[in-house]
DNA sequence: TTTTCCTTGTGAAAGTTTTAACTTTCACAT
DNA sequence: ATGTGAAAGTTAAAACTTTCACAAGGAAAA
């Protein structure tokens, strides 16, 4: 049980558990095998079981992993034993379709938007009632969300998060396009829908040459 | 000018042009040295010259860089030459704000968008109308689009793959929960919201233990 | 022209992650 | 009870990335 994790291997437990589900719809089995998994996952079987090898032995040698268990395993490692509360932040063209999107996936759940336009303010998506963006502190705290989704212009990111996180608020997922001040104890996750689209070019270019 | 780069580094450049396009507004001057672009990325300095030497020598010694000529360099380096056409498939939640975020970004150019669903086939999105997805291939082909936005649920995914692969994508930015197969001259970007939450939710989880 | 200053560009080391090969252990058949 | 096969878990090597420290080189001042 190593201290420090690759963070690429954190994704892959996501990626495990999204399989894991979907076998389980499949009716595919008790019994799984790092070979099963990999080959759903697109990656080598050694991949996997490095990977949980991380977290302690999950499996029985010669045989494989218990299909439930393992499920249950990498969800308590990674942390989803209950509903996630989440707040968002901006209900633009991003925000919006974040708490659509969370709607229809367990495991989280949205407990409040904002905005600061006050054409949105009051008015509702969903079962959601879009709150002043100057009163994040107060209903974050007391509500208890943990997890907030920041979807706002870059130059209103920081005055957002430094609400956020006097809301108590630990961890962040930024569509804003610039790099945000936390404290140590809170983590913020990046999705840069603008560098990937530059990135996708670079490799095209790339390709094109060789 | 090394053969394989980092993809850090690539992200990275991205990173750096919009630094560069910010200090452009702000009328930071004409001038512009690693430590300045690394503090605003929040990143150290080696870091910036060291990607910048993947491609080549931009700057002058004891005086930095020339902020135009390096957002050229990095823009020509990057393959952002001209605006790039994206066709977009599934307009549901992630789709539609896509369509919308492209349209205020310039680049990259939203040229056509696809659904299954009789009831939004037909109808417009901003200048867009919404194509039949069994158009895909001769509509893209047609458009010459490079890149494409695959916001479709999970199980439809390769189908739709392959459908813009045989219309000559060579780039896709993929919202849909599973790899997908596509030729080597093709390339995917992975957008995984709900691995990001997942690895969020570990992070918060270790942090509280630590 | 020469010296000094300053920042770039880069070689080498350190650190990290991935890959592959190997060892161990369990279940089951004999 | 024991041997065999198969797959998990582990170790070691390779590949890749980042970091550090300094040499190189241009600009400006003396």
């Amino acid at each position: 049980m190593k201290d420090l994790i690759p963070e690429a291997t954190v994704r892959r437990l996501s990626h495990y558990l999204r399989c894991i589900e979907m076998m389980e719809k499949c009716c595919y089995g008790e019994n799984l095998q790092s070979k099963d998994l990999a080959r759903m996952c697109s990656i080598s079987d050694s991949v996997v079981r490095r990977d949980l090898s991380y977290f302690g032995t999950f499996g029985i040698k010669g045989v494989g992993y218990d299909l439930k268990r393992l499920k249950d395993s990498i969800k308590r490692i990674l942390g989803l034993t209950e509903k996630k509360k989440v707040v968002v932040v901006g209900v633009g063209n991003i925000g919006r379709a974040l708490i659509g999107y969370l709607s229809r996936v367990d495991g989280f759940e949205v407990v409040a938007a904002f905005d600061n336009d006050p054409q949105k303010i009051g008015k509702k998506i969903g079962k959601i009632k879009i709150e002043d963006a100057v009163n994040i502190t107060p209903i974050t705290a007391n509500l208890n969300a943990e997890i907030a989704v920041v979807a706002v212009p870059s130059d209103e990111a920081q005055k957002v998060v430094n609400r956020l996180v006097k809301g108590r608020v630990k961890g962040i997922l930024n569509f804003a396009l610039v790099p945000l001040k936390v404290p140590d104890d809170v983590t913020v996750r990046y999705i840069e829908l603008l560098t990937e689209l530059e990135v996708l070019t670079y490799n095209i270019k790339k390709r094109r040459k060789s």
